[in-house]
DNA sequence: TGAGATAATTGAAACGTTATAAATTGGGGT
DNA sequence: ACCCCAATTTATAACGTTTCAATTATCTCA
């Protein structure tokens, strides 16, 4: 079925013969290669969009050995309701038409990071690789940097040798997020952090100790459980701290499930969010502003985070010096 | 930088030198053509695992026309919080260890929805297409069904010529949500729609009506806006009927979104929902767990409808007949 | 014993592109 | 008229795979 009118798809050698030019020139006059005549650029390219001529990725890529991909390494569990959403959308939004293409490749939380990047390097499956949850000494930055394969870190490491990385200063947001609540009068604060390995844990721990020191303020930090613990198993410690002597009055909830369930355990013992307690949460979808009672919130803009690390992995294999390349993006207060 | 301690990358000429069998005999015993002798295969394959040698894809591509690559046709605008999360791992979980890829192509709601497939077929991206929301006469369907191009599509149509799709059945759950409602007692039970174009719409809206008409009660759908209208334009028409004579006393949400709005309407009118009002929600992710007060829940399985569409995309693309390729998953309630 | 069939293997071509090296053209300067 | 040089263009090879058609080795049967 499906009878082509134009004929066979137009190739190199199509717009030889129409044009009378060898394949080799009409090659290079589509490139852009300065020992061609300008006239025969035009009459090239003149060529090339009349019948509508496409060069064949797979022959492209099997002649220069790039990929014309980018993988991006997803992870099966985020904290942030609609994160792939946002990160994957700002991503190819920079990607739309610069003839990349995205593939996404899942990166399983409790099984061997390595494993998927390997098979890329191995098969030459892509041009350049971007990932999220970036560990203190992530082993994947370490395999592209050896390999001086084009990456960029949502996150950054501890390594000495720079590499491109695009960041959120958690820091910030948690002294911001305590900051907060003790101009609201709370006196003890708590926090869920996420799991150890992660860099950013360090960030929003630093933040939120000098903060509270800083404030002469009581603080918690819940044992037991993190940011990616079943959210049942949170909620019970939640609930646990709540009914103990002394329970927090303000809570700083790194992501957005986390402060539902902190809000659910203020409910579910009669307490009252904006009475009893106060609760700072860091968000990156608009969900909270259909949630009654309202909490305060911090925006994380994810979608721009996926557009810069894009970008910067465009600059990156473009040869750019990686000390440049990295991007912090600080909290935008909403209230 | 990067010196390969293996040397170069394998590739059939290194088996043939190898095995000291020809290309052509190694490509042959690879692919297991039966026309090679068994212990000819044995050797070449024991040759091919000890050098790690792996196929290259643009040389396979190249020759084969077969780009092992799906496209994904990803809309920007859903309703369900973790949409995208959770259908692109139930895709990805079955497409790993097939040598299929996922690219993810962007699908503007306002833009021509035709563009990126025909961008997809000119230029040979893709083996087989997935994509959503998709609407009675979906000119996707058309064209793909036109050019006999692999693809499946979340929601059916109605087209008379079959083709693959895979679908929730939204008519049963309105007629679920209203039968709930109206077992609580509800008498006037209220409806935001997703747009007119979209085929489950019309199931929706059949289930509804049957359903409200059946039990014998008052209905409204909410003029003015869908699903897919902002958030505050849909708060604004809730609450607008809230205020009129005779507001409803039931919900039937089919996103999470509009169920907080629902929520959010109720608390701002002074109204508890189980008390002066219910609500039935159709939920993707499991949210609601940490929503006070407690909403009713249907369950939609996003994941698994992703894992659906793949393997029947697989079964399509090995050309199993189109008629038998349907999936239809029926809700599961909660509560 | 040899012809004819069958089984197994192989050389060579092709997919569409780019890069290397060589060839052609048109002037200028002598 | 000649040579040389720069400006263009071109033939050719190669990337790694699959497949057609042809070759060689092995077997069966008269």
């Amino acid at each position: 079925m499906g009878e082509d009118i134009q004929g066979e798809k137009p190739t190199l050698r199509t717009l030889s013969q129409e044009t009378g030019f060898a394949v080799a020139t009409v090659s290079r006059a589509l490139a852009g290669d300065p020992r061609i005549a300008a006239t025969t650029r035009e009459t090239v390219t003149a060529a090339a969009n009349r019948l509508g001529y496409v060069p064949d990725r797979a022959a492209r890529r099997l002649r220069t050995g790039r990929t014309q991909v980018i993988s991006l390494l997803l992870n099966t569990q985020h904290e942030f309701l609609g994160f792939t959403h946002e990160f994957l959308s700002g991503i190819t939004e920079v990607l739309a038409g610069t003839g990349y293409s995205v593939t996404v490749v899942p990166d399983s939380p409790g099984e061997d990071r390595l494993a998927p990047v390997r098979t890329i390097l191995r098969n030459n499956l892509a041009d350049g690789i971007l990932f999220t949850r970036t560990e203190a000494f992530d082993p994947r930055v370490r395999l592209l940097m050896e390999a001086d394969f084009p990456f960029v870190s949502h996150g950054r490491t501890e390594f000495t040798t720079p590499h491109p990385w695009v960041d959120y200063d958690n820091e910030a947001f948690a002294r911001q997020a305590v900051q907060h609540l003790v101009a609201k009068g709370r006196r003890r604060i708590s926090l869920v952090l996420p799991g150890d390995q992660f860099t950013f844990t360090q960030h929003l721990r630093y933040g939120f100790l000098s903060a509270v020191r800083t404030a002469g303020i009581d603080h918690e930090i819940v044992p037991g459980v993190t940011l990616d613990s079943p959210p049942p198993a949170i909620a019970a410690a939640l609930m646990q701290r709540r009914h103990a002597p002394n329970p927090p009055d303000g809570y700083v909830c790194v992501g957005e499930v986390t402060a539902l369930l902190a809000l659910a355990a203020l409910t579910d013992t009669g307490a009252v969010q904006g009475v009893d307690a106060d609760i700072v949460a860091k968000r990156a979808s608009p969900i909270f502003d259909n949630v009654r009672p309202r909490i305060d919130t911090v925006f994380e803009d994810l979608r721009a985070t996926g557009r810069a690390m894009a970008e910067m992995l465009l600059r990156r294999m473009n040869g750019e010096p990686q000390e440049r390349l990295n991007r912090l993006f600080m909290p935008e207060t909403d209230v």
